[in-house]
DNA sequence: CTGCAGGTAGAGTGATCGCTCTACATTTTG
DNA sequence: CAAAATGTAGAGCGATCACTCTACCTGCAG
């Protein structure tokens, strides 16, 4: 990825976020990432490859943020719950990029397949946090219940504020966790 | 509301969760909707108004899809949470309506007023619920909870489908209830 | 019978849409 | 130095946008 290509994704990511996709037309897109209609459409052919490569560098750059933190017990399973809290302090307020641009374009199977993945491969991370803290048990069920809450703190946050949501959420992990026994 | 009005408004409502805001155009709505384009803004004097009516119409048709239900106990508690696990059958797969248009919209004063209405009344289902059942205790904390999963389900049946998300957010309410002593 | 409320059908308007293209400048590479 | 790659600036294209308007039909109350 050239750095061009780079540096226009990261602004079609923020600004679908923060203005959504239905009154950006390509003119204010280009305005945004600050280059010639030319350039945007080089490395983004179609409007439709602009919202893909949004999402493709969201995706990218939320597993980054995921990554590190505490690598066993109870905080290693609660990890991408607490950095979803500081993610959404750094992001426009307006709940899920990929969920949004489901639910706008639902009949674009490029945006459904990368949606699909980003967030098989999210509820993956969970599965493979709890397999590691506790190997012998079945935590599937589990592992879904830490995704739903994920999700629903993405959406609260908008409404509760990114700290009550949070906290709620965190809650609601720690119970569910205590009553499989896990702390 | 005159019959022809609030035919209008359900075909609204019903295309923008189907077919999202983005890439429906006036006359798109017009034909689903199945009226001329004069009475279609004769109800809804300007795309943003459709937008508005759809809302409205949602917001109506979701509090009477909630109302009645068991009447005590932890049953009376969870019945919004069962009666959203119905509702995600009947409607198209797309998340929440209202907090798709306020991502689509976010300048919109109009559509942002009645989304936050919406869902402080229903983070307020969840608080009267609990004092009904619990009248005692300070249940602030977990109505939040409740109201956060209720976002999740939403946004989570889109993925995991509409019964192992349920189940999930069912577990996880019914873990949150036992910590706090309720069952 | 008259008048009007409430509906249909669809042409027309100016603005904006996504996208292409020409013309030229700058940087990188052989 | 020459050529290729990569960029800027912005006019122009046909299509579509939200919205208005004219012309006409129908059912019903006074």
């Amino acid at each position: 990825m050239t750095n061009t290509k780079l540096r226009i994704a990261t602004e079609l990511d923020r600004t679908f976020s923060e203005a959504g996709f239905a009154d950006q037309g390509v003119e204010a897109l280009r305005a945004e990432a600050d280059v010639s209609l030319r350039t945007l459409y080089k490395h983004f052919p179609s409007r439709e490859a602009m919202i893909v490569g949004a999402l493709e560098h969201r995706d990218a750059a939320y597993f980054d943020w995921l990554a590190g933190g505490p690598e066993a017990g109870v905080a290693h399973i609660l990890h991408p719950l607490v950095r979803l809290c500081d993610w959404l302090a750094e992001v426009a307020n307006t709940g899920c990029l990929f969920l949004n641009a489901w639910a706008e374009y639902p009949e674009s199977e490029a945006i459904a397949a990368i949606v699909t993945d980003h967030k098989a491969r999210l509820a993956d991370e969970f599965r493979q946090r709890l397999e590691r803290v506790v190997p012998e048990r079945d935590t599937a069920a589990l592992a879904e219940t830490l995704f739903l809450l994920h999700e629903g703190v993405t959406q609260a946050a908008r409404l509760q504020g990114r700290e009550r949501a949070t906290k709620a959420a965190m809650r609601a992990a720690r119970a569910a966790l205590e009553t499989e026994g896990i702390h």
